[in-house]
RNA sequence: GGGAGCAUAGCUCAGUUGGUUUAGAGCAUCUGCCUUACAAGCAGAGGGUCCGCGGUUCGAGCCCGUGUGCUCCCA
């Protein structure tokens, strides 16, 4: 026999079994006649490092695809990482930087070799983390949004939705990142509180008089592009003021007052001043009243000559400088403290400029539609379903998307350019000049066509995921997409509910005429003890390779896991990963007591108690199989873990191997032994997708095999037999109720005590004396009154007796019984009032009434025998 | 300003068409145990006006209304 360490070691497990599972090729999947049971991973970034949203996200996926490949279904999960333009660019524009290169020095193929280079070199560090976690996808298969195929299928996908029309090139006010010369979605878009001050300028009215009108502005430097002043019509004060004009300081254009009731009058000084090039609102504004236009910056955040003054300066520093000009001038009123919420570049972090600028849109009305119906009809099912909500009002106040992003690494916009502004959408070079003499006319070879030098958002490859994976736009109806697709379960956050999920189904309905999967399980955020999101500015994400290396991955799985039901935010504290650790040792020292026993093993026949216990947990496990089963399909993960802890430590550790354990120095029974094992099998196949390394590990120990927990196949459940299981409830009752009794008496363990029973039902006790007797310290068990002098307790419905040397006080008794007769009492009280109640009696199932009556007798007799007790004391 | 969600034990959360001994779990706390698998353990215990108010119902933690507090998303 090999000496088992004292606790379980998972440094020493955890390796050998991933390369032994990886030799094997369990994890690798091909089409065969079986169901299939597919998983996408959500792509993580490239450059990414595994943090613990990735261990949650992916500890939950592999427990989805490890219980499908348990359950005879084709198990597939499909690996990779998505190239993240704007992550991935600013660390090779680091990397170069730090090489002393800079990015406008390369040219686009040299920047990209670089950027290929460092990819190779560092991206996907983060899938030999999910090694380490113990996730089982099939490595084979590992895909990147730029792999050759995929880069051609994004480009077709953009010029078939530009052939359809729903791809346009429109001046939009969007969101400038001045640093890194990107467009920035909303989503890339932080707001912080931002402590400001609100500057209130006196701007002349065109009117001779010296008059002037204030307005309150935190941007004093963008004056120079105020086309209009607007006032709310209902304003008394500027009534006088409508359709007449102001004059801006310092260079004095004239600009028309109009109204709206967009402005509120009780904010600043309930003027606005409307600078439509460089504001959203402002800008609808200037939509809406046919403002004039004046761009005043230039893409880098510094004035242009259309501001006339300052030209050059960064905007921050202009702002600096026209501050004391405005004062000195006589046009600064006041400044005021002000706090508000200003937009920072996720990336950069510098302050987001709105700009106007011509960028490439998706109109999203059409292709929402079927996705909308696709959730709200229940195709796709939402765990837990109050996402629903959240997806309709998103889906049903949709607005364009804009796909192009002002950068080299990713997929570039397949859009050709002539010199005159024309363009053509194509799938290569030669198309493009195919079309553009097709459209334009002519066969001008001087005509020099020259690509967009924008690329497409991250999210427009990530969209097509679910299929091109399986080559289903670059190869379609091949035999692969034909058996994955539609993929079964998505994992992921709800944070990208629209920028991924919503996009994936709108996809799919578009590119492959059917839902890109069936079921979408929505994980929670993890946070902080203190609540805050993990991030990495505020450092407050552990290092999940530490904790694997403290704790094991078993652990690490079992902590995260056991504190996240579905959907709702999960507060991270290392305590979690303790209990995992300790939960781990548990079953290690009850695999060490099998262990033991069959070093000592006898032929001797079982006895009747041992037959009760070992036929009891026969009918628990098939109880908790069926549990945990319901639990699952109904994606309550954490939830069954919870089942399996308990039904581990609780039922089988602390019940079933204490009962069954023999006595001290004594040998344990074959048949106690193979049981057991058989058990504990069970239960470790049972535990085997959440916790799959300790798992495996024991089941190797439990005996020699040829086969690997890994792949073995559930077997059907069985029935679970209520008498049986009902019976060792009373018996675990009488127990506990017993050692309670022992606590309070304050016998020592070792302290035998002599018990007597009064039953009705003597028949529940057969078989199970044995047991009875060992786990409370009972020298005997007899079936009569106790004698004068014992302590009498009521457990369930029967009356105990305990005779020991200790001297029984009986106030303190008679104290305790009365506290319990008159819960039981009040209890009866409630109980007959709903019986006494007609519209109760009329209204009520047949079987509630039954049952409140029978909570009615039982509650008299015990009553009654109390009161007994008590008379007799 | 618009929308969504949450509020149950000290903490984190379950509580499934309203009905099972007048609410459950884990952690934490307290008491007693170094009992030959496990002190990272064993055996017990205490702890709750289910956020406030109103309504529907024979019956509400659960349904409806309203107030308060918190969180997130969008403008």
């Amino acid at each position: 026999m090999i000496e088992l360490s004292k606790n379980f070691e998972p440094a020493s497990t955890d390796n050998k079994w991933y390369e032994h599972w990886m030799s094997k090729g369990y994890f690798t999947s091909t089409p065969d006649e079986r169901e299939p049971y597919t998983i996408v991973i959500p792509p993580p970034n490239v450059t990414g490092v595994l943090h613990m949203g990735h261990c949650l996200n992916n500890t939950i996926q592999d427990i989805l695809i490890r219980r499908a490949r348990m359950h005879g279904k084709n198990a597939c999960w499909v690996p990779g990482t998505d190239h993240a333009s704007i992550a991935t660019e600013a660390k090779v524009v680091q990397m170069l930087r730090e090489k002393g290169i800079s990015k406008s020095s390369l040219s686009r193929d040299e920047f990209l070799s670089y950027a290929w280079e460092w990819k190779n070199k560092y991206g996907g560090i983060i899938l030999q983390q999910l090694k380490k976690l113990g996730c089982s996808p099939d490595w084979n298969r590992t895909s990147f949004t730029m792999d050759e195929d995929y880069y051609q299928s994004v480009i077709k996908v953009f010029n078939a939705l530009y052939n359809k029309g729903i791809i346009y090139r429109g001046k939009r006010m969007i969101n400038w990142d001045v640093k890194a010369l990107t467009a920035l979605s909303d989503e890339e878009v932080i707001r912080k509180e931002t402590k400001q001050k609100l500057y209130y300028l006196k701007y002349g009215i065109d009117n001779g008089n010296g008059e002037t009108i204030t307005i309150a502005t935190v941007r004093p430097e963008t004056i120079m592009g105020d086309t209009a002043i607007c006032v709310n019509p209902k304003d008394d004060r500027y009534k006088h003021l409508h359709g007449k004009f102001a004059i801006v300081p310092l260079i004095g254009r004239k600009i028309p007052i109009i109204t709206d009731d967009y402005v509120t009058t009780d904010f600043g000084t309930g003027a606005l001043k409307v600078t439509p090039a460089h504001d959203m609102n402002d800008y609808q504004l200037g939509q809406k009243h046919n403002l004039e236009i004046v761009d005043i910056f230039n893409d880098n955040g510094t004035l242009n000559p259309s501001a006339q003054i300052y030209i050059g300066l960064d905007r921050f520093e202009a702002r600096k400088q026209i501050v004391p000009e405005l004062e000195a001038k006589g046009y600064l009123a006041k400044t005021e403290d002000y706090t508000s919420e200003v937009g920072y570049s996720e990336r950069t972090d510098v302050v987001v400029e709105p700009r106007l600028s011509l960028q490439w849109w998706l109109s999203m009305k059409d292709l929402s539609q079927k996705a909308l119906s696709d959730v709200m009809d229940g195709q796709i099912q939402f765990h837990p379903p109050k996402f629903k909500n959240l997806y309709r009002h998103w889906m049903e106040n949709i607005k364009d998307w804009c796909v192009s992003r002002q950068l080299w690494w990713g997929h570039r916009i397949p859009a050709w350019y002539d010199g005159d502004g024309n363009f053509v959408v194509a799938l290569n070079e030669n198309e493009a000049y195919e079309k553009y003499y097709e459209i334009y006319g002519g066969t001008d070879i001087h005509i020099n066509l020259k690509q967009d030098e924008d690329c497409l958002d991250t999210w427009f490859s990530s969209w097509l995921w679910p299929f091109e994976v399986f080559k289903g736009l670059s190869n379609p109806g091949n035999k692969e997409i034909n058996y994955y697709y539609p993929t079964n379960t998505l994992v992921t956050a709800p944070e990208i509910i629209f920028f991924w999920v919503a996009r994936m189904i709108m996809a799919g309905e578009e590119f492959m005429h059917q839902i890109p999967f069936r079921d979408v399980y929505f994980t929670g955020i993890v946070r902080d003890k203190q609540g805050r999101k993990m991030s990495k500015s505020l450092g407050n994400s552990p290092d999940l390779l530490a904790l694997i290396d403290k704790y094991g991955a078993d652990a690490v799985r079992f902590g995260i896991l056991i504190s996240s039901p579905a959907g709702n935010d999960l507060l991270f504290d290392e305590s979690s990963l303790e209990q995992g650790r300790n939960f781990n040792n548990k079953m290690w020292n009850a695999l060490k007591l099998v262990k033991m026993w069959e070093a000592r093993q006898s032929e001797s026949k079982e006895n009747t108690d041992q037959q009760f216990a070992i036929s009891w947990f026969g009918n628990r496990l098939a109880e908790a199989h069926m549990e945990v089963d319901s639990l699952i399909r109904q994606f309550r993960l954490s939830e069954a873990l919870k089942v399996i802890y308990s039904l581990i430590w609780d039922d089988f550790c602390s019940w079933y191997l204490e009962w069954v354990k023999p006595g001290f120095e004594q040998p344990a029974s074959e048949l106690t032994i193979k049981a057991t094992r058989k058990y504990f099998t069970e239960l470790m196949q049972l535990l085997h997708p959440f916790m799959p390394f300790i798992s495996e590990e024991i089941y190797h120990h439990l005996e020699k095999r040829e086969t690997d927990l890994c792949v073995k196949q559930a077997e059907p459940i069985g029935k679970a037999d209520s008498h049986i299981t009902y019976k060792a409830e009373l018996l675990k009752q009488a127990i506990s109720g017993i050692r309670d009794i022992r606590n309070k008496l304050q016998l020592k363990p070792k302290e035998p005590i002599e018990l007597f029973i009064q039953s009705e039902t003597t028949e529940n006790y057969q078989g199970v004396l044995d047991i009875l007797q060992k786990q409370v310290n009972a020298s005997g068990i007899h079936f009569n009154e106790g004698p004068q002098g014992s302590h009498a307790a009521l457990i369930g419905k029967d009356k105990f007796f305990i005779k020991s040397d200790q001297v029984v006080d009986a106030g303190k008794q008679k104290e305790e019984m009365q506290k319990e007769l008159d819960y039981l009492k009040g209890f009866l009280a409630s109980v007959e009032k709903k019986l006494l109640n007609e519209k109760f009696v009329a209204n009520a199932r047949p079987e509630i009434i039954a049952l409140e009556r029978k909570k009615q007798s039982d509650a008299r007799a015990k009553i009654s025998l109390i009161e007994n007790s008590l008379a007799a004391l």
